[in-house]
RNA sequence: GUGGAUGUAGCUCAGUUGGUCAGAGCACCAGAUUGUGGCUCUGGGGGUCGUGGGUUCGAGUCCCAUCAUCCACCCCA
């Protein structure tokens, strides 16, 4: 047990048959909805070169500070398994020049994202995220078709409780001015701020409305937000952003102190909140990141994008009692009567390659079991039908189907199986 | 990175003040007059009691170390 190879490394988790048909209900949701909504797939590697992160997520954010996932391979490039799916997205977007085509692009993607950190209720060193990015538009009705793409995945999934919340967090002309005045309020509880509030004083104010402690809380309570001091043109996007929200009917709560914790974004920053996930409560958000695409290399492209954590959306689900719409249950297990005869056993590998041909799920037994333990497996595995057969029935041309939810069965001609299975398990529906 | 809790069969756990203590339930497998499940009954396989030291005549049971897990902080998904 205490073997490192029979141990999987900290913070990372099998998803194992049983639990793996959640995940692939979530995300067959979520590839759903993107069709609907017009976005595109895109997979890039789980790892890129460090700099890309440094440069994309921010230097003073704790990601990068901290929770960075990187080694150095064979050739000594420094490495990063991707903590994030932005910056990586709009590495391929410039790498693969996407923004010589027709604008907007609307992209997507699911996968596992790494940080370095003691893992938690919530809190995993690979968990995953379902992300979309939109590059081209500066339409606050991009804004508001990804809040909504976010809200129909959670209710599409029977989701019954959760927040929405959104700000508006300045752009590059108003920023500053937040920055500062923000600092100047600041500079008079300079004794009072906790340690590592103290250091963002400095370098990133803003951060400082995320603290949990509750002095600073107290102190941010009151202190000038970035929405106060919005410049027309931002003030004017966060409005329609709002309205187009209401234009949908997604309820929705502004929250002046929300700050995401990536330095890139711009304009509209959202969260979404839910319990059930330990200390835990958001389980996703984004915004709009109009300077990253510049800041990394490419031609001034506006952005925005959300990333929701898959793992917080299960827990949260969980919490709530919400039963997923999941079929489990194979359709036919081939019960063998006679099992050591050759001539039932072979008709039994016979009608498993004709059931599946049709496009059943169907077994049979490969350990020798009786039949009276076959039935026994049958059960336990929740088959909804089983087939069984013996010389008996062979040498009258007919086989047995019996329905396992509430023990009818009954005797037919062998060439009719096909048929009465097909019709039984329609009826099922 | 910091703090707290925990670590006995696949799972959930019992194991008194250290001396039949290696157990129970569930799960798994096989049977219950030999061709049939879901209830019940019987039997069976499976653990070097996380690991390494130490104290002791003797340690799951005490001490130290180590590893791991969980929870919380920082922060976020």
């Amino acid at each position: 047990m205490q073997n490192l190879i029979t141990k999987r490394p900290r913070g990372t988790n099998d998803i194992l048959p049983g639990e793996v048909e959640a995940w692939q209900f979530i995300e067959k949701t979520a590839r759903n909805l993107c069709r609907e909504y017009g976005y595109k797939e895109i997979r890039t590697p789980i790892f890129e070169h460090t700099e890309l992160f440094y440069r994309g997520v921010g230097d003073t954010t704790d990601i990068v500070e901290k929770e960075m996932y990187d080694f150095k391979d064979k050739g000594g490039r420094s490495l990063t398994l991707r903590p994030e799916g932005t910056a990586p997205v709009v590495r391929a977007f410039l790498e693969n020049k996407l923004y010589s085509e027709s604008q907007p692009i609307k992209l997507y993607y699911i996968g596992p994202m790494f940080r370095y950190g003691r893992p938690q209720a919530g809190r995993l060193r690979q968990f995953h995220q379902f992300g979309i990015e939109v590059f081209g538009s500066k339409d606050p009705a991009v804004d508001a078709e990804i809040i909504s793409l976010a809200v129909d995945f959670y209710k599409r999934l029977g989701m019954k409780a959760f927040d929405v919340q959104i700000n508006s967090v300045g752009c590059s002309r108003c920023r500053p001015k937040v920055k500062e005045r923000l600092h100047e309020y600041l500079i008079a509880y300079k004794g009072e701020l906790c340690e590592t509030c103290l250091g963002r004083l400095e370098r990133n104010p803003l951060r400082i409305f995320d603290c949990k402690s509750k002095v600073c809380q107290r102190i941010m309570s009151s202190a000038p937000k970035p929405l106060d001091f919005l410049c027309d043109e931002c003030r004017e996007h966060f409005d329609k952003v709002k309205n187009y929200l209401d234009v949908l009917e997604i309820n929705y709560s502004v929250n002046p102190g929300l700050v995401r914790g990536l330095d890139y974004y711009t304009n509209t920053a959202f969260e979404f909140f839910a319990e059930g996930i330990g200390a835990q409560n958001s389980i996703g958000g984004g915004g709009r990141y109009d300077n990253l695409v510049e800041t990394c290399g490419g031609p001034a492209t506006p952005g925005i994008g959300f990333g929701l954590g898959l793992e917080r959306t299960l827990m949260a689900l969980q919490s709530q009692k919400v039963e997923l719409p999941l079929d489990r249950s194979p359709d036919v297990f081939v019960a063998v009567a006679d099992k050591n005869s050759d001539f039932a056993v072979n008709e039994a590998v016979r009608i498993l390659a004709i059931l599946r041909r049709e496009g059943f799920s169907a077994e049979k037994d490969y350990m020798q079991r009786s039949l009276r333990a076959q039935m026994k497996y049958a059960d336990k595995k929740d088959f909804k039908f089983a087939v069984i057969i013996g010389e008996e029935e062979l040498n009258r041309g007919s086989i047995l189907i019996r329905n396992m939810k509430n023990g009818e069965q009954q005797e037919i001609p062998k060439a009719e199986m096909v048929e009465k299975i097909k019709m039984l398990i329609e009826g099922e529906k």
